[in-house]
DNA sequence: CGCCCCGTTGATCCTGTTCAACGGTCGTGG
DNA sequence: CCACGACCGTTGAACAGGATCAACGGGGCG
């Protein structure tokens, strides 16, 4: 872990202002009525202007795979699923996770093939989506090439949040920061906060996480010991209630910067 | 650090097949001709079909800020820029390094406000293309638009790349990455390789790796002394000469699984 | 010159990895 | 039925890689 802030050192940041900023300042962000993922009312001006196929997802299921000929755009409508990024060298890291609304396979664009795995982690549809017909029809209606650009451009901020936490955050607060971000993407799209069932082992948490599975187990158990996060009551491990999510939040927040310039206390 | 793979365990991974998976196998990428930029070509295109503003820069001036309003997307011409992923909570990050031809500001669309800093690194210039007159020629000329879509996702595909260094690579083979995929940067837009100019601090490097300038400074210092790297004759530590490019990718490749079933030697 | 920033290197410490053992659950098959 | 193995999650102990603290030399600039 290092410092953060201490960069822009040529060009002096000016005040942190008080607008929000990216996604972990999600409380401004609700209130604004912002979504992180394709509204239902997009969804169906999708369906509307051209055709779609839908299909049926069982756990385990790729959607694509690394390395196929890129032909379709993807859009979950129900389940959730992985983005795993695979390597020619053999290393391959989790680096997404995908809810109802969310897009795949925008990283196959570029190169006219796909470069990760997108595999499904629950039951659940994909509605697929030609893109070239996708493109044809985004000439027609200009709502839906924004809407797919806001979907490109989500998946980007993403990315970039998630390598701040995988940079700035230690073993805990990466777990804490996960598990928040996890309620966060359940609460935009309406459902319960406080009630989480992962669907990944611990092995895979550490793969996303960046950090191994005893030390992705050790987080929560001291997470539990805090009363941030409870276990399920009867079930696996995998539950994970949340008592209140801001409380988690103000965890990761306090895990930096110990005592930044304050007056007393 | 944790050992790879050994995730996917509900979907058996098939056999690493030998296509070109994404960006760390850059020769295959080459051969056929790919770009990591908007092509010249590409550029002549959008200067065709809509007017775009130039910018002049210079070291440390900001093409946008976080909080902004989202108005504009960028292309850099000419120069290098880094994107700073700034949190509300004071972690920032620079979580992108920007050539000549990539596109800035995609990260906006989404929230209608900017979410990172851009900040030139050097002399250069911008071209500022208003987004929504964006969107229209869009309409107009279909090229422009897989034009844009293809700076999408590899912004995203970059990104994703990013995440999986900086969760599988130990400190010495994160900063042999870093520079390899500065090289190939130049490389694909058919400059010298061998030779790089490092525009940022050592505290730079390590805020973007995510480790402390101190682990950079060490590490570069190794390396030299492997002689995959050596440091400019004359001037500064920033001056890197890179003798054989294949070599730092292998060193990366070497420090991952270290004796990984094999038949003898 | 004094100051500040940069890069380097050394010494020490600590976080997270690694190695290991244990209990629980599930599915299979004797 | 239970034995068995595979997998998962947890926890402990030892280790190591990188962070932290500190000192030093060099260069640019007021």
């Amino acid at each position: 872990m290092q410092t953060a802030a201490a960069i822009n050192a040529t060009a002096p940041s000016f005040e942190p202002s008080s607008v929000c900023r990216n996604a972990s300042c999600d409380a401004a962000m609700r209130a604004r009525g912002d979504e992180g993922c394709t509204k239902s009312s997009e969804l169906e001006l999708l369906a509307q202007q051209l055709s779609i196929g839908r299909r049926l997802l069982r756990e385990g299921d790729f959607i694509y795979r690394s390395g196929q000929p890129f032909t379709h755009l993807y859009v979950l409508n129900s389940g959730m699923a992985k983005v795993v990024n695979v390597c020619a060298d053999g290393r391959e890291q989790v680096v997404g996770l995908q809810f109802k609304g969310d897009w795949l396979g925008i990283e196959g664009i570029a190169r006219g093939q796909h470069g990760c795995d997108a595999v499904a982690m629950d039951t659940g549809e994909v509605w697929t989506v030609r893109y070239d017909a996708l493109v044809e029809a985004c000439t027609r209606c200009p709502q839906l090439l924004t809407m797919l650009h806001a979907a490109m451009s989500r998946e980007l901020s993403r990315e970039r949040d998630s390598m701040l936490s995988l940079s700035t955050l230690c073993a805990d607060a990466r777990v804490a920061d996960f598990l928040h971000r996890w309620a966060q993407a359940l609460a935009e799209r309406g459902l319960r906060t406080d009630q989480i069932r992962l669907r990944m082992s611990r092995a895979e948490i550490g793969n996303f996480l960046g950090m191994t599975l005893e030390s992705v187990s050790r987080a929560m158990s001291r997470l539990a010991r805090m009363e941030l996060i409870r276990f399920g009551s009867e079930g696996g491990r995998r539950d994970i209630e949340i008592p209140q999510v801001a409380a988690l939040e103000r965890f990761v927040e306090g895990t930096l910067a110990p005592a930044p310039a304050r007056a007393l206390q």
